[in-house]
DNA sequence: ACGTAATTTTAGACTTATCTAAAAATAATT
DNA sequence: AATTATTTTTAGATAAGTCTAAAATTACGT
């Protein structure tokens, strides 16, 4: 009885909505994440209940069982191995691969996965700082710190984005920014948070807030 | 309006059954190469018919208009791309990449395609010797030469199989012939049309006319 | 604690793709 | 030419996934 592309897609949206809190997920919320219905995801839910995947009160949210986290975390290896395979092998941009992986993380072989793994050179983050679990689905810990939280004068490499929207990634491209690029906090505007950053030791911007939030840095 | 997996698969299949005569193509024949019944066919085919893929009138078979033809070529360069990815990037043998095949060339984008036909240079066959048409939907032609055609003492490189089965072709694994392999017609018995073949100039091997029809071959 | 608002579930309908069994059309035999 | 056999189509059901609209439940404000 193997999964539909359909069963994995809301298995993988109750995940990453229970990763934070760890908390049952609410019937609205998948539907937003998934765009569809309230009505469709009850639906659903009930049917992968029935099959053990998570576990469902009615009126009290969803939550995943050990083989619905298992079947997520597969597919969370699966969509970011090729998003690596895009971006490094097929020279696509990091903006350009998400729907792409979106397909390709469904077609159903370990044996696939652990060749394309290899043929990458096993690599642990994906194009978007976003770290690849390993056959076992152990996941390597991404440094959570954000460029806005640095003080003035201190220089965070770009480890990950939180946002992963096209907008968003190709922003960051117009300013040459990627992972590994240095961004040293210049100033600190306390009016509306906003920063002004020198990238990679050569041109200056300014980020808003919302911006400072969404990029992942390690101090150098 | 894109098309279903499923549909994709009904205009390959058809695609498949008339290359060789160009004729309509029976329901029957459809029903067996998708393995399914003749009632599901009728039902696809009239609504491939309204969609403009196929030419059909009832009880007289149906054939692949030009938007169809193209549909399918696109699908066969797809999988033949991706065949050579698995065979020469991840080390799959011959014998077991077709499924996945089957299952990756339904990812549309033709930006992923090209580029992955840059990728492994443009190459002209798959790992089976299947020519792979290029953008424009132009299929470079293959030697049609069977080995059950050549003379005694004749030498030809393998080209090309037509059969396409795992057990075929792990059975020719297990003789270690591959495309470019060199088959030497040491001695041709009439009874039964068997042959017996020196293979890369070493070991000796019988071969059944059922298997000689399907090898293709280039004289040496 | 009572009424209202928000959330969630049910009811009923629709689409795609499939099947079995029966009817209709075509092909083959005598 | 009539009968039989084969092929193809239709009729009617089923299963997965989706939707809108209405009912049920829970949460919130005063
Ligand atoms: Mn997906
Ligand atoms: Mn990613
Ligand atoms: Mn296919
Ligand atoms: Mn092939």
């Amino acid at each position: 009885m193997p999964l539909s592309y359909t069963e994995e897609n809301y298995i993988k949206a109750i995940f990453k909505l229970s990763e934070k809190d760890d908390q049952p997920v609410n019937t609205n919320a998948i539907a937003k994440s998934i765009a569809t219905t309230a009505a469709s995801v009850t639906d659903m839910i009930k049917k992968l209940s029935e099959k053990g995947f998570v576990y469902y009160e009615r009126y009290k949210g969803v939550t995943l069982s050990p083989e619905g986290k298992s079947v997520a975390t597969q597919l969370i290896r699966n969509h970011r191995l090729w998003e690596v395979f895009l971006v490094n092998k097929l020279q696509f941009g990091w903006d350009q691969v998400h729907d792409l992986a979106e397909e390709l993380e469904h077609i159903k072989s370990t044996d696939l996965i652990n060749r394309l793994d290899t043929f990458l050179g096993n690599p642990k983050f994906d194009p978007h700082g976003d770290p690849i679990p390993n056959r076992e689905g152990k996941f390597t810990l991404r440094n959570q710190t954000t460029l806005g939280t640095l003080l003035t004068d201190q220089t965070g490499i770009l480890v990950g984005v939180r946002e992963h929207t096209t907008p968003f990634l190709a922003y960051l491209n117009g300013l040459n920014i990627n992972l590994g690029t240095e961004l040293k906090i210049i100033e600190r505007i306390q009016f509306d948070r906003s920063v002004k950053v020198q990238i990679n030791g050569k041109e200056m911007s300014m980020f808003t807030e919302q911006v400072s939030q969404n990029l992942f840095v390690k101090l150098k």
